[in-house]
DNA sequence: TTTATATTTGCAAACGGTTGCATATTTTAC
DNA sequence: GTAAAATATGCAACCGTTTGCAAATATAAA
């Protein structure tokens, strides 16, 4: 008959679930002295917890989690919000987050916020119903109002921020020192003899892009220059961005700057492309330099100065200040120091 | 006094949980009721369910989600597993599961194997305790058993492969055509007048690996070229497997091929490194291609020649066809076609 | 008004574990 | 041999929802 037929492939395909109920039955104890057995709990006598363990192998059992989390309270997850996984660095920071997270026993559930606030907004409030014991996040690009991420503290969901952050929230840090990363980088390009150094930033309502914008000033005006208004161009740091800034300024007619400092690699990579389609030498012309270190920029020729921001540190950082804060340690704001990384777009003086 | 005040300031800190019974209670109603409601039950009065959604609306009422998972024996999660996240392939796999889930309403878990066997093992283990409602995963690289993979499929976790397989498991697969990606470039470079074509493969357990060698060695048996043993070289695909390669074909004083085909970009890029030390030009003396188009290969000087896998496509398809199978459609065999893309590296024609 | 029929709601049993407390059993001490 | 202490196990409540079934209330028909 058919529905026969179906019963007996269904169960020949995936075994019952079984339960400490099963594991009671069998050997005619209680399931809380399976519960105990299982857990190793000394209440339970040697011979009977090596019984249970035993006809649990034998069973194939594995506890189900959500009757445990439901009873526990706790999830042993941690979720990871981030603009986008397939960028670098974020790549490498879920990498770090993943390592510090498995060898502790916690999971990792990844979500995007693919720069959006009201994509953002839904993972949050998704999170802060007890899926995760934690967040990891680094802020979604558009700046604004970050109060939705207040839900979390609110259900009592400690939050660890990295790499991109607000003030105002509970929550801990893991940041990297924009500010000096940028005066470094700006110093160096003063040291090859550029003065008129122009920059590229991202928007002024992120973090990053404001103390990359405020390193690249104070390092000008250490040295006696001040930078003109029309030095600094806002864009979104991505190669299209990039291109589409140095076209613009070849319309313009106006003089090239000796060197460009960009908050991000993609962005100098698009200038680059731009400039190579007018003829313009990199670095003979216009010395350039980039932020984030990104692989192509030691590939690239002429391989691109950056400023390295140890996403895999940043992140395994962030997952441990987290597992900690969960085991009750306090949150901490911990900076990270990026690293100038002299290549050849930036070696304007040797091009003379 | 001390326990007042850490009670006064704890609970400022964090609302108390609430759960439907609060809700009932409130409303003098029953927690059924309040869950009908929240359903949107029609056996619940409008009036009810309008009051009801009110009330859980102003007390900030969000579902436990384990207690709903208990009970109906469903996570609205899918796990993901790949040898690493950050590289760029896997990467955009990722980006591609995260959209198609996010989509349908489910939920990503990643976990890296980090091409450990062992890792990997433990990985499905904890998987099959129905923390997730299905698999998508990458094999580890080392190749050998997988049959810790059918633990899965006993119980009743649907599993779709995407890239690296095997066969014998009951399983989905989302693969690329690593036969055709390889017989289309090695054809392109006996296209280029190149003869002696040298293969740098992967592990011969891994699907991948093999498929490749098999496009490489029929390609120049189609054109009448019998490849010999020793111009395939076996290793990691990886920089270092690349150039140490590269290194003992230079100490070995043999005559170098006319071009070499690698399995992966990586592998190419720590060969073109050693070839560049000993002044090898590329690709006037020796013709290069890789396979993956990280996205280094277009910025390098050479551009480097390789075959695009569709990353973000790849994992899109595997989720959707997850998230299908979930919904009761049955599993399939998708291929996906690569396209190789031709950059400067193999163009050895032009180099004479 | 009474009876039959809808329409609403509540009771209580799951789901699969954990754990405080009580009970039963064994061991030790007197 | 009995009381006290230590050890081993079981009972039952609980975590927060869902849902089959019964009960209560309202509506319609007779």
């Amino acid at each position: 008959m058919q529905t026969v037929a179906y019963f007996t492939e269904w169960s020949e395909m995936r075994t019952k679930k079984i339960s400490i109920y099963d594991i009671a039955q069998q050997l005619g104890v209680s399931t809380s002295t399976v519960s105990r057995a299982l857990q190793n709990n000394p209440a339970i006598s040697e011979k009977v917890r090596e019984r249970v363990r035993e006809t649990a192998e034998a069973l194939g059992y594995k506890p189900n989690l959500f009757a445990v989390n439901l009873q526990r309270g706790t999830t042993r997850t941690i979720g990871v919000v981030v603009p986008m996984v397939s960028r670098n660095f974020f790549s490498m920071a879920i990498d770090g987050i993943e390592e510090a997270a498995s060898q502790r026993g916690y999971d990792v559930m990844i979500f995007q916020s693919r720069n959006e606030r009201e994509r953002e907004e839904r993972i949050i409030n998704s999170l802060s119903n007890g899926k995760v014991d934690g967040v990891i996040a680094s802020l979604a690009s558009d700046g604004g109002d970050y109060a939705y991420y207040k839900v979390l503290s609110r259900y009592g969901t400690p939050l660890v921020l990295f790499d991109r952050y607000v003030s105002g929230l509970e929550a801990g840090t893991v940041l990297l020192d924009d500010y000096r990363g940028a005066f470094d980088t700006v110093e160096h390009l003063i040291d090859q003899g550029c003065r008129r150094i122009y920059h590229y930033a991202g928007s002024q309502q992120v973090s990053i892009w404001q103390n990359r914008r405020k390193g690249y000033e104070e390092a000008l005006r250490k040295h006696g220059i001040e930078p003109e208004p029309d030095w600094i161009t806002i864009g979104a740091t991505t190669e299209e961005g990039g291109y589409q800034a140095m076209e613009r300024l070849f319309a313009s007619g106006k003089v090239l700057p000796e060197a460009i400092f960009f908050a991000g690699d993609y962005a100098a990579l698009g200038a680059f492309r731009s400039m190579r389609r007018h003829g313009i030498r990199v670095p003979e012309d216009v010395a350039l330099a980039g932020f984030a270190n990104e692989p192509f920029c030691e590939l690239i020729t002429p391989s691109f100065t950056s400023v390295e921001q140890f996403g895999y540190r940043m992140g395994n950082t962030a997952a441990q200040m987290l597992l900690d804060k969960l085991d009750g340690a306090p949150y901490m704001d911990v900076v990270i120091s990026p690293r100038l990384i002299v290549r050849d777009s930036s070696l304007w003086a040797k091009g003379k």
